[in-house]
DNA sequence: CAGTCGTGTCATCATGTGATGACATCATCT
DNA sequence: AGATGATGTCATCACATGATGACACGACTG
């Protein structure tokens, strides 16, 4: 595998499990096995790094959090860490080279397609439901992942999901 | 006002607009008009003005997010910045001297009177309803004050708030 | 072979941070 | 007045971090 795409993959783990500013040119470099200049060579900087590792982490075309499952499997692929898109949903970073594609990726992946469920359900304010959604769903995520609220660190994820999808749904009413 | 005092609100208040680790000692004595070394003198380290400044936004005898206008006072208290005790919900501090603390305020502040509210209807794990609760809470609180969601950050506090009460009910089912 | 480009290594810099200790200043008490 | 302790000021340290530039090595090409 190639040095760059070594920095790549090291970054996406990272940048997922710390976030952008706890994780060093440094630990990249170790976690890659390659020297930390190299970050400077194929990406000008940490912030080109992040950038460049956003669209790695990329799955496919994305669904909506109320899609059967979702919350579920959201939640266990949060469990590692953060993630690099959610943690921008809830923390401003400084650089702003860094916090405006966090933000474009918060939109496409998640907001966007809640938004439109909602728009077709003929809901009131799609859009401030839809942000308002991914904003309970992301203190949920991070809150588990971050330990601080025990209970709720230890519950299992389907039983967290299911409460999380009551949430959700209450956002959605049947009109 | 004293030296040791003036320390505290700034302490209160920087800590509250920009979380723990993105704020300096240094800045923290240019707030208070003093120098920054009497951090060290008056309570040890930065992580000690912390947990005191902590106890300084303590307002008087916690009510759960239920009860009804909470919600909507806490997001407009929350308007200027996360708050030192809710960033510790989710996300990490390095210092275990800060993390645990923030941990403890946060349960007896927020989670317990929850919890016993959810206890006190009967619901199915109250403590973990709670949790879950004050995390998605968090969330929508964090968001607003960090701006990445726009449409949240710019709608109105009743009318957020009366989407969050919307969703914390779905928490406690009327049995 | 000589030259060039891609790649990697290393030493080093500039900056910001929390912390420390020596000293100055001042009020209070005897 | 003189001693003492509290309070404040200042220079400075040790450390981490992101970034940079000089150089070395190897492969390929003319």
């Amino acid at each position: 595998m190639t040095s760059r795409a070594r920095l790549l993959s090291a970054a996406a783990a990272l940048f997922g499990e710390q976030g952008y500013e706890r994780t060093t040119t440094r630990e990249l470099g170790e976690r890659a096995g390659v020297d930390p200049a190299l970050i400077a060579r194929y990406f000008g900087s940490k912030a080109g790094l992040y950038v460049a590792a956003l669209h790695e982490t990329d799955d496919g075309p994305p669904a909506d959090l109320l899609h059967p499952g979702r919350v579920a499997g959201a939640l266990s692929r949060l469990a590692n860490g953060p993630g690099p898109v959610l943690s921008a949903c809830v923390r401003r970073y400084d650089e702003a080279a860094v916090q405006l594609p966090a933000e474009q990726e918060l939109q496409r992946r998640l907001v966007v397609p809640l938004a439109e469920r909602f728009a077709a359900q003929g809901s009131d304010r799609p859009q401030l439901r839809a942000e308002l959604a991914v904003a309970a769903f992301a203190g949920v995520a991070l809150a588990r992942s971050a330990g601080a609220l025990e209970t709720l660190t230890a519950a299992g994820v389907e039983e967290v999901a299911d409460l999380v999808e009551q949430l959700l749904r209450a956002l959605a009413p049947p009109r």
